[in-house]
DNA sequence: CTGTTTTTCATTGGATACAAAAACATCAGT
DNA sequence: ACTGATGTTTTTGTATCCAATGAAAAACAG
């Protein structure tokens, strides 16, 4: 039974989005699982996945192992996994590390030296990013937009240090849940400060490039933690606050660790 | 015909070592990798690796996944694995790496306090470390010892920073390739210096304790990333010498990165 | 009625069959 | 001789099938 619906949807495969069905598979899990269409803490069924999503088990299992090394799942001692949950200590200290191996980057970047090319394309970056907040009141596109450019700032953080590594694991820091540079930036996108903080963290963002072009690779790491500190902090509204309930996988993270 | 070599293999198996396939097939490549039996960035095909191993397709489709996330293989751009090869510099910065996150969690620890128990079980680790440094010449077994010991008190480490998020962090980021904190302590397992050398280390042990039980954050994170240099030495030691061939993997370190 | 044992059943780990895509080689035409 | 197309072969991606294990339920004994 299950075979005539895979293939026929796979016989009927329009040219939809995704590569292959692992990676379909990653996206619409992390999708359901941020939404909170899967409880945190509960064993999931690969069958049931299966039915859910119209592929075979092969993919899943791949998308599912995918899952866990990116922290969303936990490998249950006998087999099969559950669906994480986080204590806030736990995300605050995956901003801290992030903070901590963003500062170690920039600090690289000092030390080493940077290629111009590279250093013009980040104040490029930077230049958008004021364009942007010439604005006095941001609407939602601004933030969106706002959030693509944080980003990639943060990526080229791996570019500028010179490190194939160091960006490789910069990518995998920010990939962790709630870890990443502008995982609660939504979370005050409506508050009248809003502005304020990106302006901050824009501020920053400014001031650990000119340290890296001087080479002063202690201020540039010191800067670069201070900055996670945004993240921290928005965080700590995010879960004081139940409004923002509509932030995805906030159910997520609970205030208190129980040990099961 | 593959199948009947499986299906034999499965019927006779004896009650050999290894938990799961996966694992079975996890350990037997990394160590052909690391003895050079796979030679650095030509293709692994699948099927060369089912008929060496005798386990069928999917264990080590997970086994190379395991593998690729752990850094010692790459993914290629149209599917398939390849085994990778590190600059010096990417050896350099891992060990730089692990170096920064141990120095993270050793202040978490001074800042945050830490539980009697641990800190009294890091204080036997490093009595046992002391016992074995009393001898003044150490035999080969002497240093594996001393490799078990030092492993043991780095991942106490995670404990101390009382955080379950740091010590997986930890110990992933002790298992990247050559990053651990014993990678090259066999490199100068017979030289005259050796002892010193893990003299030196130990103070470093003992020093990190003292700053976390004094709340000295600040000093315990630096001793932890001074600490780490030591084996930047080493595995500078290790590059230069080639006597030291029979170290395992180091023809996986190049000297000077080619862009291919 | 309760505790233990057995049986069944669901679910994962592993193997293989099958499909699709990519690499390779061969051959024809210019 | 070289280029391009086409067919073959190898290799990965996907689906399904089988086996082994652990958990829940049922039955039996005390």
């Amino acid at each position: 039974m299950n075979a005539r619906i895979a293939t026929e949807s796979l016989g009927t495969e329009l040219p939809e989005e995704g590569g292959s069905q692992v990676v379909k598979a990653q996206l619409k899990l992390r999708e359901m699982i941020l939404a909170g269409e899967l409880a945190g803490g509960v064993r999931i069924a690969e069958l049931s996945i299966v039915e859910k999503l119209g592929v075979s088990r092969t993919p899943i299992r791949a998308a599912l192992m995918r899952l866990e090394q990116e922290g969303l799942l936990e490998a249950l001692p006998n087999g099969g996994y559950a669906v994480r949950t986080f204590s806030e200590s736990d995300v605050s200290d995956a901003i801290e590390l992030r903070g901590t191996i963003e500062g170690m980057a920039a600090r690289l970047a000092a030390e080493r030296g940077v290629a111009p090319v590279v250093l013009a394309e980040a104040r490029e970056c930077l230049q958008q990013i004021d364009d942007l907040l010439l604005e006095v009141a941001l609407n939602d596109d601004a933030f969106s937009r706002y959030v693509v450019l944080n980003e990639k700032f943060h990526s080229l953080l791996g570019e500028l240090s010179g490190s194939p590594f160091m960006a490789r694991e910069l990518t995998r820091v920010a990939g962790l849940p709630f870890a990443s540079a502008s995982a609660f930036v939504v979370v005050q996108a409506n508050s009248p400060q809003a502005r304020d903080m990106l302006v901050v963290a824009q501020d920053q963002h400014g001031q650990v490039l000119d340290a890296i072009e001087n080479h002063e690779g202690s201020r540039a790491e010191a800067i670069m933690r201070e900055h996670s500190r945004l993240a921290q902090r928005n965080l700590r509204e995010a879960v004081r606050d139940p409004q923002h309930d509509r932030m995805p996988g906030i159910r997520l993270i609970r205030k208190r660790s129980r040990k099961p």
